[in-house]
DNA sequence: GGCCCCATGTAATGGGTTACATGATTGC
DNA sequence: GCAATCATGTAACCCATTACATGGGGCC
């Protein structure tokens, strides 16, 4: 379970399970994300774990909110995981299944397929960006004087960039190989 | 459940489940996999509806094995999964939520963290490289006359050397940085 | 009045991993 | 004799999604 480690991280400071799905939208968006319904539990467990503490807190608009923060054995817990070395997780990459067996409908539902998945990581590619310029024109010292704390949220960032753009070259080539395909042989 | 129809993809021939593993740790190594307790259930629950067959077979060496095909329903199911459209599921990149959270350990650690990450992908990047070699001499026509059937499978291939080539990249630039931060203030 | 945002949770279900159980054949 | 490969499955558990349930406050 690697949301309780996210959790641990994020509980640095005190948060509520609403916070963090906020965070999860925003930050984490091209690498991870976690519904309410599985954040809220989770935090429940960690305080019955004793890796963090919580209290009721009035809201401005809208119910009381329940916000944690972790303690110090929950910082202990926090870096072991991280001194045990990168989980390098099996990816599953659902649309390259689908690529996979791809020859078995027509030429021009292929070149829709790949259109389509083009479309997808364009938007996300412009979303990321648009962090990055965010992200610059809120700080100076972005992105090459950024103290420790921003510098590894930044170098998260970067990846994502870098593999979107990847992702969608790969979609031009693929759709270029396609049209050149169909041209030759119209009918299969 | 996506395993159904990678199952159902592959069963237009007649596999049995250990076949299928051993297709999941060659092939699909780099975007899928699925573990034996999950496939065998899997397959008899395709079979309860309708969507394949399966008759047991003499084995050369152990026991008899159990051979699925897909249906003519099978195959329908299967083509209305691609129509479908894309699956852009949800990424869980864990080793991206560690460094996200790396300025907790000290700057000798997360040199060591990303050291270890990029052997870990420049290793994987090798043994696609190597796949892809076997590929172009086994087969005359790759990578630029292959037919349909292939083709895409090698586009699958494609999009995963240029991803880990890209993580490796990125490997290098942030060990860069870190090394860079630690000559400038050496016990941070 | 209706919609969206704030805010927290439970229940049912789905999907996946780990551990367990069994047993034959081949090669060293 | 022992390990590896071939071969199939069950059971317990973990993790995640979807659906359900509740209710206040602000804005149009």
């Amino acid at each position: 379970m690697s949301l309780r480690h996210i959790l641990l991280g994020l509980l640095d400071e005190p948060k509520s399970g609403y916070d963090i799905k906020q965070l999860f939208n925003k930050i984490f968006r091209h690498f991870w994300s976690a519904e309410l319904s599985q954040i809220y539990p989770a935090l429940s467990q960690l305080e019955r774990d004793g890796l963090s503490r919580s209290h009721n807190e009035a809201s401005a608009k809208g119910p009381a909110r329940r916000v944690y923060k972790r303690t110090a054995q929950g910082t202990r817990t926090h870096k072991a995981w991280l001194r045990a070395g990168p989980e390098v997780g099996k990816d599953r990459v659902s649309y390259l299944t689908q690529v996979f067996f791809l020859d078995a409908v027509p030429a021009a539902e292929r070149l829709a397929f790949l259109t389509d998945l083009r479309q997808h990581f364009a938007d996300e590619l412009e979303e990321l960006r648009e962090v990055d310029r965010n992200w610059a024109a809120e700080d100076q010292r972005y992105p090459d004087q950024l103290p420790d704390e921003s510098l590894y949220k930044q170098f998260t960032l970067r990846l994502g960039l870098k593999k979107i753009a990847a992702t969608v070259a790969w979609c031009d080539e693929c759709i270029e190989v396609i049209k050149a395909s169909i041209k030759k042989r119209p009918k299969v």
